[in-house]
DNA sequence: GTCTATAGCTTGATAGAC
DNA sequence: GTCTATCAAGCTATAGAC
C-alpha cells in the first residue's frame, strides 16, 4: 500500500478513541449519564464492549473525558476575547456588553458552525450544570473555575461601586441564563407551536445579550 | 381501639403512597431518574419492592406523579398572584416587577418554608427543565403551559410596543434564570469557598428579581 | 489494540399467597 | 394492600486469546 493511500485512510478514519468520545457525547446529551449504557455507546460506534474500558478505564472516566475535551478550547477562547476588552477606553455599559459577549459568543460560534459534536457538547454542559454531582469532580472545576474568576475580576473593574456579593450574583445569573438557553430544551418550540425555536441560536443571541446586560446593569443600581 | 386513637394514628402515619412520593422526590432530585432504582426508593421508604408497582404501575408513572403532585399547587398560586396585579393602575416597570414576583415568589415561599419535600421539588423541576424528555410528556405540559400563556398575555399588556418574539424570548429568559437559581447547584458555594451559598434563597431573591426585571426592560428597548 | 467470553451484580416488573 | 419469590434482561468491568 503506497504512502498516500495510508495517509488518506488516516484522514478519513477517526481513531477509535475519538469516535467513542463523539458517540458518548451525543448519547450522554440525549439520555443522560445513567440513561446511557456502555453497550449503547459501543454499538452505535461499531466497536466492541471492551473498547471503552481499554481506552478510558471506566464509564465515569469516559464522561469526564467528554467534558474535558472541548472545555479547554472553550475556556481559552473566552479568555482571549476577555483580554481584548479595553476597559479603561470605553464606557462601562459597552465594556459590560463586551464581557458578556466574550462569555457567550464562543458557545454560539461552536453551536452554530455545523459540527454536531459541538452542538451536543453545548447542550451537555448546560444540562450537566444543573446537577450537583458533575461540579463535585475536581478535574472539571479546575478547568472551568479559573476563567470564571477572570470574568469576575473584570466585572469588578467595570462596576467598581457594586459590592462583592452583587458581582458574584451577577456572574451566576449570567451563567444561568446562558446555560439554560443552550440546553435547547424545546420549551419555546412547544409553547409557540414551532413559531419560534429554542435551537435558533443566531436569532436568540442578540436578545440574550441585551437581557443579560440589562439585568446586570439593573443589579448594580441601588434603589 | 377508640375512634380518637385511630384518628391520631392516621395523622401521624402518612399513607404508603404519600411516603413513596416523598422518598422518590428526594432521590430523583439527588440522583436523577435513571440514577435512582425502585429498590433505592422502597428501601429508604421501608416498604417492599412491589409497593411501587402496586401504587403507581411503573417507575415512569411514579416520576410523573411526583412532578404533578405539587405542580397544581404551584401553578394555582402563581395565577392568583398574577390576577392581583392592577396593570392599568400602575407604571409599566412596577407591573413588570409584580409579574416576575408572581412567577418566582411561590417557588421561593415553598423552597424556604422548611418543608424538605418542597425544597427537593423546586430543585427537581429546575433540573428536569433542561432535559427534553420531561417536557415531551403531555400531562406535564398540560399543567405548566396554560399558566405560562397567562404570563405571556400579561407581559404583552405591560409591554405593548414589544414584538411577539421579544415577549416570547423574555418569558424564556425569565424562566431560565429562575430555574437555574433554584437548582441550587453549589457552583456559587464552590467558587466563593462558602462565602455565598446557592441555597441562600432569601438573600438571592431580591437580586434575582432586579436582574430579571432589568433584563426584560432592556430587551424591549430598540436601539 | 481488538476480540470473545463471562463473571458478578442490579435492574424493572410480575405472579400468587395471605 | 402487603408480602415473598422469582423471572428475564440489563448492567459494568475484566480476563485472556490473538
Amino acid at each position: 500500500m503506497p504512502k498516500s493511500e495510508l495517509k488518506a485512510k488516516e484522514t478519513v478514519k477517526r481513531s477509535t478513541r475519538e469516535l467513542l468520545l463523539d458517540v458518548a457525547e451525543e448519547l450522554f446529551t440525549d439520555h443522560g449519564f445513567d440513561g446511557t449504557s456502555v453497550r449503547d455507546i459501543t454499538e452505535q460506534a461499531g466497536t466492541r464492549l471492551a473498547s471503552i474500558n481499554y481506552h478510558f478505564g471506566t464509564k465515569k472516566s469516559l464522561f469526564i473525558a467528554v467534558i474535558m475535551r472541548r472545555a479547554i478550547v472553550l475556556c481559552e477562547e473566552r479568555l482571549v476575547m476577555l483580554r481584548d476588552i479595553d476597559i479603561d477606553g470605553i464606557e462601562a455599559s459597552d465594556a459590560l456588553y463586551q464581557l458578556i459577549d466574550a462569555f457567550v459568543l464562543p458557545l454560539l460560534k461552536h453551536s452554530t458552525k455545523g459540527d454536531p459534536g459541538w452542538k451536543n457538547y453545548c447542550r451537555l454542559i448546560a444540562q450537566t450544570s444543573t446537577y450537583r454531582q458533575a461540579y463535585e469532580d475536581n478535574t472539571v472545576r479546575e478547568v472551568f473555575d479559573p476563567p470564571a474568576y477572570e470574568f469576575i475580576k473584570c466585572l469588578k473593574k467595570i462596576m467598581p461601586k457594586a459590592s462583592d456579593q452583587q458581582v458574584q450574583y451577577a456572574f451566576q445569573f449570567m451563567l444561568g441564563t446562558t446555560l439554560y438557553v443552550f440546553t435547547e430544551n424545546l420549551r419555546l418550540d412547544g409553547m409557540t407551536e414551532g413559531k419560534y425555536r429554542s435551537g435558533d441560536m443566531n436569532n436568540i443571541y442578540p436578545s440574550l445579550l441585551k437581557y443579560i446586560c440589562g439585568g446586570i446593569l439593573n443589579l448594580s443600581i441601588t434603589t
